[in-house]
DNA sequence: AGAGTGATGTTCT
DNA sequence: GAACATCACTCTA
């Protein structure tokens, strides 16, 4: 299976992230299914990390698309983004996916968990790939540490409002900014989806 | 199904 | 010092 090369993420983040579920994430022998992403849209979009400014930590999201941005979320979880468009400061978020292969690892590494709460959630998923913050800007389209795959696209989207910012402007809540496959019970907060 | 709560540490003011 | 794109657990229904 081929990794998606760098200028497919050069497109609108909305379009980019629709595009991403049921593409693969591959680290090592461990391969997922992307199941559900949410779009953040920039400075202006107020949920999003670049509409503070541009700071150390989110550089990685002022930068061309294809890169990851990786950030760590009440100190305990890492968040794994991939940045999209030519330095727009947009990204999307990947919040769950289903194992395609290494099942054995990632249950290891989820503490022996088993079931389809094993990757919902972007924590769950960060601890599933072993991330930390150190793979911030990592290149997705070489080869070697963190890619991303073609997959298998998925055949009907579902989508939402996105999760956990509601310390953002009330028309940026109620955008419908998530998206999910329709065939999938790997989902988080499946019920606010149609 | 939904609400409440504590754990945890980096980032930026 | 406050905020934070969450999780796992405990209730109550």
């Amino acid at each position: 299976m081929n990794r998606l090369p760098q200028d497919w993420y050069f497109r609108d983040v909305v379009e980019v992230a629709r595009d991403l579920v049921g593409r693969h994430l591959r680290r090592g022998e461990v391969v997922l299914r992307i199941t559900e992403v949410e779009a953040y849209r920039g400075p202006k979009d107020s949920a999003a990390h670049t509409s503070k400014g541009r700071t150390p930590r989110t550089e990685p999201m002022w930068g061309p698309g294809g890169h990851a941005y990786v950030y760590l979320c009440y100190g305990l979880h890492n968040m794994l983004n991939i940045v999209t468009g030519l330095g727009e400061g947009t990204a999307v978020l990947i919040r769950s996916a289903e194992i395609v292969q290494g099942e054995a690892v990632v249950a290891e590494r989820r503490g022996g968990k088993t079931g389809s709460t094993l990757l919902t959630g972007p924590g769950k998923l960060g601890q599933a790939l072993d991330l930390s913050t150190g793979w911030s800007g990592h290149p997705l389209f070489e080869a070697g540490g963190l890619e991303v795959l073609h997959g298998i696209p998925a055949r009907k989207l579902i989508a939402g409002p996105r999760v956990g910012i509601d310390y953002a402007r009330a028309k940026d809540i109620r955008a419908r900014l998530r998206f999910a496959d329709a065939d999938s019970t790997w989902v988080s907060h499946r019920s606010k989806l149609r």
